[in-house]
RNA sequence: AGGGGUAUAGCUCAGCUGGUAGAGCGACGGUCUCCAAAACCGUAGGUCGCGGGUUCGAGCCCUGCUGCCCCUG
């Protein structure tokens, strides 16, 4: 790798994106004009790429709520090491679903389908900015309406793949679920199993039956950001240290006591490393690596996510200085 | 300076009594309709530090050199 490519400014923070910074040089900021002020704005793109601050001008500049569309960013317990936007910036705009759940309890696009439903119906045009892609599908193109599973058939599923392997489950699926399925993949073949053995329905036949989605994309101004990858590892790499600053190391002692790496929020990246740091099992240095190995292979993920579903959504490139 | 050890893929290391090299991690590409910052799949990297020798054949044996580590002075 060459240098920092895009002209980044390491006095920049993930947290102070704004047109001087992170799109210093070779970038530019969207043309706020060609957004028309009335209908959902949805903005996704990799971890890191100045999504937020994207979100928060349209804001400031139309009015609108900020959504948020990060399936970890809801958590209430890593504010810093999620990046989520910090209190000055949610006093610039309204800010809903961040930080809103418990770092212990459960959450998926179920319950997040859920609640941005009410906010589509009623209230300011919604300015829906995030990271993970499965978010913006399901509500693009919808989610089969799946109901709550029993508590606890979580966990015999878990037995029961721990005792009989991915055979033990695969073995209850019918025919059509299986071809649908990536039979070597432990959780989507134990999803299949326990919508099955939850619901006495076949997961393909409630996919079949899956409403309309909440929210074409035709109804939206879908913007998506494409960063190149050299300018964005740069900023991740960078971005770390910036957490490390902002006190992520006090948040992750916060974390400490409680910390159970079942919970969906102890996926954050960089908090099992941090965790990890503090109980002296690792160096800052070796957590600092690992996280930021982590981030940039979870922003390949979502480019690819976002090359083979978001063909159609409006590319939000770097323009030539 | 003397003694010992070591030198194999970007990194950490395997490689049995000699038959022209493997793994994990990383990198790169992809999949994914309720754990998605998750889970999963695939691909590419090595003139085995350099030179000489023994042998039909050497990463493995001998030797010289170089680098690094440890011990002694």
């Amino acid at each position: 790798m060459s240098q920092n490519a895009g002209g980044f400014n390491p006095r920049c923070t993930a947290f102070a994106i704004s047109p001087d910074c992170g799109y210093s040089r070779g970038m530019t900021m969207p043309d706020l004009t060609d957004i028309p002020a009335d209908r959902p704005v949805l903005i996704a793109g990799p971890t890191a790429s100045g999504k937020s601050a994207l979100a928060l001008r349209i804001a400031e500049t139309q009015g609108g709520v900020i959504v948020n569309a990060d399936a970890i960013q809801v958590f209430a317990n890593w504010r810093v090491l999620t990046a989520r936007p910090s209190p000055q910036e949610e006093a610039r705009a309204p800010h809903l679903l961040y930080g809103h759940v418990p770092g212990d309890a459960a959450y998926s696009v179920g319950h997040w389908l859920r609640e941005v439903a009410p906010l589509l119906r009623d209230g300011p045009r919604p300015i829906i900015v995030g990271g993970t892609g499965l978010y913006f599908t399901a509500l693009t193109e919808g989610l089969a309406e799946i109901p709550a599973l029993p508590d606890g058939l979580r966990a015999e599923a878990t037995a029961r793949l721990r005792e009989g392997g991915l055979e033990a489950l695969l073995a209850d699926l019918d025919p059509v679920t299986l071809s649908r399925l990536d039979q070597r993949n432990p959780m989507r073949v134990q999803r299949a199993w326990e919508v099955w053995r939850g619901t006495g329905r076949t997961l393909a036949d409630w996919q079949d039956s899956t409403p309309p989605p909440l929210l074409p994309l035709a109804q939206t101004t879908p913007i998506l950001f494409d960063a190149p990858k050299d300018w964005l590892n740069a900023r991740i790499a960078h971005r770390f240290d910036a957490m490390l600053a902002s006190g992520a190391l006090d948040e992750a002692r916060a974390n400490l006591a409680g910390w159970n790496p079942d919970d969906l929020s102890a996926r954050a990246i960089g908090a099992p490393e941090l965790i990890a740091h503090l109980r002296g099992e690792i160096s800052l240095d070796a957590a600092r690596e690992a996280a930021t190995i982590a981030t940039r292979q979870f922003a390949k993920r979502q480019r690819t996510w976002f090359r083979a579903r978001m063909r159609s959504w409006i590319a939000y490139r770097p323009v030539p200085a």
